[in-house]
DNA sequence: TTTACGGCTGACA
DNA sequence: GTGTCAGCCGTAA
């Protein structure tokens, strides 16, 4: 009899569809970063969470605060997410990215942060009024610090007004570190440059501002100087 | 609901 | 030029 139920039963059972297991478990890889090996999980819509192997602990510790944070489980993964390799290499775009467990103020932080060009760096100050909230510059330094994806949302290219770098999720060295990869010049973060041949200006790193031959190239303290010499701020950039 | 806390900023001495 | 301090605001506990 009860052979012949389970018979009965296991011939009712159909094969788990090929996606199950994406919406049941997340998956981890450790692959090359620009500063050493990084830690990635990825979910089913992407990756949730990367550190830098250095900074995260053993690998133990790193996979048991993903658990803490997301409630999920977590086993190796194959091979890297689509696009993580590329982005970690500075070779192309990044993987498809799952920040569904942030705030929507978060969430628009980030968003602006990932559309700094390699090479360039912003002011949080800068950061907040794009994201909407032109105030809330120490609330932009709260999530970049909490950042579950540096890397792949470049908050090293977030910098304070003042020219200082600001500080960095691993610390300030690996901040300093990776944008000098880049090509950042450090001593001129601060201020803004123009052009008095074509009245535009720009922050330093712009790569309109990068093109300003010497001659022609006048530092300002602030938009409002610029503005008062009669400069409009550059299109890209939006200083 | 309240409170304390920051990867900051701008004013002022 | 440099240091200090109050203000600002989204989060998490």
């Amino acid at each position: 009899m009860t052979d012949t139920l389970l018979t009965a039963l296991r011939d009712l059972a159909e094969p788990a569809p090929a996606t199950l297991a994406d919406r049941v478990v997340d998956t981890w890889v450790r692959v090359p970063g620009p500063l050493g090996e990084v830690f990635a999980v990825t979910g089913a819509r992407g990756v949730r969470l990367l550190r830098p192997a250095a900074h995260a602990g053993d690998l133990d510790a790193f996979l048991e605060g993903y658990r803490a944070r997301h409630g999920r489980p977590v086993i190796p993964a194959a091979r890297a997410p689509r696009g993580l390799l590329p982005a970690l290499s500075g070779t192309g775009p990044g993987p498809d990215l799952d920040l569904g467990a942030l705030t929507p103020f978060a969430r628009e932080v980030l968003a602006v942060t990932a559309r700094i060009p390699a090479g360039q760096t912003r002011p949080y100050g800068w950061v907040a009024r794009e994201a909407g909230h032109p105030k809330a510059v120490r609330a932009v330094g709260t999530v970049l610090a909490r950042n579950p994806v540096p890397l792949l949302v470049p908050c090293h290219r977030v910098v304070r007004g003042d020219g200082d770098v600001g500080q960095y999720l691993s610390g300030v060295p690996d901040k300093v570190a990776l944008l000098e990869r880049e090509g950042v010049e450090l001593a001129h973060l601060a201020g803004l440059v123009g052009s008095d041949t074509t009245g535009v200006v720009c922050f330093p790193t712009c790569h309109h501002a990068r093109r300003i031959t010497t001659a022609h190239r006048q530092g300002f303290a602030s938009l409002e100087r610029a503005r008062a010499a009669g400069y409009r701020p550059c299109r890209d950039c939006r200083p």
